[in-house]
DNA sequence: TTGTTCCAGCTTTTT
DNA sequence: GCTGGAACAA
């Protein structure tokens, strides 16, 4: 047998993971270090030298995304297909188990995923139901509340009724929210996952059947588990030892969302004899840029402890910039991107990195101006767009007519003269009927309370959705689509809207027939789900890549937490400022604090040649002009591994704020304290003070009209007023 | 039903 | 200070 292939590529440590006999291991693989191969290669391994068919194998990972590559990588190196191999996200595994036992699992067999907009309209009109004010009980805070409990493995009929008002107020609303969520055969995201632990721990035959079945269970990013995820890890390899994890605790930043980096120590305690293994080479960075990052989270306390290394040099040091303000920071950006375009460097090998999406704009401005190619990640993403979801929603009513939720979205869309009344009615009976609300619509209309006008129009919609479902049975899924959309009037309705926008929206609407034609549907899926199910739970559990496009030449911009896993020869990382980076709602804790600082690890190793860190002086930030202090990361890195930016060569002589205050006639260039100055665009004013040199040279004016203002001294073109 | 006005909020995001 | 959503008026 050639297993060469499998282990030559491989370090020593690589090499010690994926060839370790089968036993409980954590592999703390650092940035860069081929945390994927790793995995990859394991699996591989087990399947070639171990003969571990590839049905016995189960791999988690977080993002569909990641499940694919690994599922392409693997298959590349057997060059084989491994169509048994058990390759998924969290909760698209927990929904192949919900599917195949259904009945265990409670849930109707028309069940259906619902997202977290889904969820939020659900709560929001929950919330009215039980006459709650909503600005007190805001709908945000309710469904934060709801999916934290069930991260935890807590039902409603678990927590204790307190004395606490909020706490009744909560959990009276998730009691509903779960009855809702029954009576309409839906299911959250955070329920997948609750429930297929349920589902494991409280019917053995099939937790013996699956443990017997996956003789090895990976795991990737380990770090980013929540408690419930690692609960159902746990009951999945109770006894056997056969979980296999990857993660980096340096690089835990979605606690917020319920990840507990705690997971990595109970594995070590829940699984005693697991073996640990360390990937530190990095194959990504220079050695300086590695020094840095590992500098600043040498910071942190409570690590597991690993320290990044390279074979491959120091490479040049990183850049600081000190911009005048945040329209500074993003001319001096995209004028080094423009450099690097021009030196032959490829867009797309460029990266703009920032804490939040606001701070986009005024890169793309500036991008915008000088004609870049540019793309900004983390938009609307399609089947989030309300014309995608309305569509779907007449498609999910046909398949399931209990789904509250689509019938609510779509009742008078588009508008059919079935008003507020007559839709408060449907729900008064629902809720003291515990009907859906398609039952319900059917009560209202037998009771003949309503007006003749209102009574047709809800007929009206109620036939609608019954002669979509008995004309569309024999139809393509694409077919489908296409006559419920055609049918439903939602094309005429967005053709009729004026302009571009809804000319948008019929593209849009016109691609998800496309979508459902491309849909490659499993005929002999052994869940038995048909093909529209199973086009709507693909809608639901993958959004849909991030727009595409991959091909097109772009300089990137994206959030951090975006850029987790990714990696650019050229990284900015910008808005370095403490309130901005870390975020002014992390500094007060010590554990959101070192949350943020491995934000700022994991930005800082993405960059591969050149890393980039800028920083305003003063930011507009809320409509107010703000001063804010260099972020404390900065002080982290030993300063000679950074080389402070100068837009041209000037001798740098700090003058300080109090030299300047207390000689009113000190000069700096041609101006003066006192100085009348005129601007074109603000007019007259008067010198207030004066900062920095050359350059960075800056003045702070008092306009007359325009009040008070920071002005580039080289950009504002000022013109000296005698007197 | 649509357009206007008012008001809160203002990290990070996948499923 | 801007934006998106909701309330309200016409």
């Amino acid at each position: 047998m050639d297993v060469t292939l499998i282990i030559d590529s491989l370090n020593d440590a690589q090499r010690q993971a994926v060839t370790a006999p089968s036993q409980a291991m954590l592999v703390l693989a650092g940035a860069g270090s081929g945390k994927t191969r790793v995995l990859v290669h394991r699996i591989a391994w087990q399947i070639q030298v171990e003969d571990i068919p590839a049905h016995s194998i189960l791999a988690v990972t977080f993002t569909n995304k990641a499940a694919k590559e690994m599922r392409s990588r693997v298959e590349s190196l057997l060059n084989m297909s491994t169509q048994s191999l058990w390759i998924g996200t969290f909760h698209g595994i927990a929904h192949r188990l919900l599917r195949r036992h259904t009945k265990q699992a409670k849930l109707p067999d028309t069940f259906q995923v619902m997202d977290s907009s889904d969820q939020l309209r659900v709560i929001k009109r929950l919330i009215n139901t039980l006459n709650l004010d909503d600005s007190k009980w805001p709908a945000r805070e309710a469904q934060w509340y709801i999916n934290a409990q069930k991260d935890e493995g807590i039902r409603a009929r678990h927590m204790l009724d307190t004395a606490d008002l909020h706490q009744r107020q909560m959990l009276r609303i998730y009691k509903a929210y779960e009855e809702i969520c029954d009576r309409s055969g839906l299911v959250d995201f955070a329920e997948l996952l609750l429930r297929a632990h349920e589902l494991l721990r409280d019917n053995q035959d099939i937790l013996d059947f699956y443990q017997q079945r996956f003789r090895q269970v990976h795991v990737d990013e380990f770090q980013d588990t929540n408690t419930i995820q690692y609960a159902w890890l746990r009951l999945l390899t109770d006894g056997k030892d056969n979980l296999f994890v990857v993660g980096d605790d340096d690089q835990s930043i979605y606690g917020w969302r319920g990840a507990k980096i705690e997971n990595l120590y109970s594995f070590q305690k829940h699984y005693p004899n697991h073996q640990v293994i360390k990937l530190e080479q990095n194959y990504r960075s220079t050695g300086t840029i590695l020094k840095a990052a590992n500098t600043i989270i040498a910071n942190n306390t409570g690590r597991m402890g690993k320290e990044l290394w390279t074979a491959t040099g120091e490479g040049e040091p990183c850049s600081l910039y000190a911009a005048f303000n945040e329209q500074d920071e993003a001319y001096f950006v995209v004028e080094r991107i423009r450099t690097w375009i021009n030196e032959g460097g490829l867009r797309s090998d460029a990266a703009i990195l920032y804490r939040s999406n606001a701070q986009s704009r005024q890169f793309e401005e500036k991008l915008m101006a000088t004609a870049t190619p540019y793309k900004v990640y983390g938009g609307l993403r399609f089947f989030d767009r309300a014309e995608i979801k309305n569509a779907l929603a007449y498609l999910r009513l046909m398949s399931n007519r209990n789904d509250d939720a689509s019938f609510e979205r779509i009742i008078n869309t588009p508008t059919r003269g079935i008003g507020a009344k007559a839709i408060d009615d449907i729900r008064c009976i629902a809720r003291d009927q515990s009907l859906s609300l398609w039952a319900s619509a059917i009560v209202l209309i037998n009771q003949r309370t309503m007006t003749a006008r209102a009574t047709n129009a809800l007929i009206g919609f109620l036939e609608l959705i019954k002669e979509l479902t008995t004309q569309a049975p024999d139809l393509e899924l694409y077919e489908k689509v296409k006559f419920v959309i055609e049918k439903s009037g939602l094309i005429e309705l967005y053709q009729k809207e004026k302009m571009d926008k809804g000319e948008e929206k019929v593209e849009n609407l016109e691609e998800l027939v496309n979508a459902a034609r491309l849909f490659d549907f499993d005929r002999e899926n052994e869940e038995g789900m048909g093909e529209l199910d199973m086009f709507l739970t693909h809608a639901a559990l993958e959004s849909g890549d991030n727009q595409g496009d991959d091909f097109d030449d772009c300089v990137q911009l994206m959030t951090i937490h975006s850029a987790k896993g990714l990696e650019f020869k050229l990284v900015f990382l910008v808005g370095m400022e403490e309130n901005l980076f870390p975020s002014q709602q992390s500094v007060d804790d010590v554990g959101r604090l070192e949350e943020e600082r491995r934000l700022c690890y994991v930005g800082m190793t993405r960059a591969m040649q050149h890393l980039y860190l800028t920083y305003a002086e003063s930011r507009r930030l809320y409509g107010r002009e703000s001063y804010p202090r260099p972020s404390r990361f900065l002080r982290e890195i030993p300063s000679e591994l950074i080389q402070e930016v100068r837009v041209r060569a000037t001798i740098n002589h700090p003058v300080t704020p109090i030299q300047i205050k207390n000689s009113s006639l000190q000069t700096i260039g041609s101006y003066k304290l006192g100085q009348r100055v005129s601007h074109a665009k603000f007019g007259e004013g008067v010198v207030l003070q004066i900062e920095g040199s050359g350059a960075q040279e800056r003045v702070q004016i008092n306009f007359k009209t325009a009040g008070v203002k920071w002005l580039m001294l080289a950009y504002a073109n000022l013109e000296v007023l005698q007197g």
